[in-house]
DNA sequence: CATTTGACGCCAA
DNA sequence: TTTGGCGCCAAAT
């Protein structure tokens, strides 16, 4: 596989339910790393896609946190998949 | 190779 | 409850 942590983050994230919410630190955790919270926003971030549903990881206070295309494309996208 | 960055997480004050 | 600071990680420069 060779899958560096970056496209680890890729294949969790797109594993995220319709309708679902993940933390950083939940992704972090499956990605391989349980602390790796900052390594997974900085990469959501350099690299969002469409495929993608970063929308739906959030922070663990619950907070959106934020979004390359805007917090509130986000959180509209999240209330709109019932995820809150 | 060393340093910087960043959509975070948790704790203490 | 809110703010500030520290820790941790991987990719980018």
């Amino acid at each position: 596989m060779a899958l560096t942590f970056f496209e680890k983050v890729l294949q969790v994230v797109a594993k995220i339910p319709h309708g679902k919410t993940m933390s950083y630190k939940q992704v972090a955790r499956l990605a391989g790393s349980s602390n790796a919270c900052r390594a997974v926003g900085n990469i959501l971030n350099k690299n969002y896609k469409h495929q993608i549903p970063c929308h739906r990881v959030i922070r663990s206070d619950g907070t959106p946190g934020g979004y390359n295309r805007g917090e509130n494309r986000k959180i509209k996208l999240l209330k709109k998949e019932g995820a809150l």
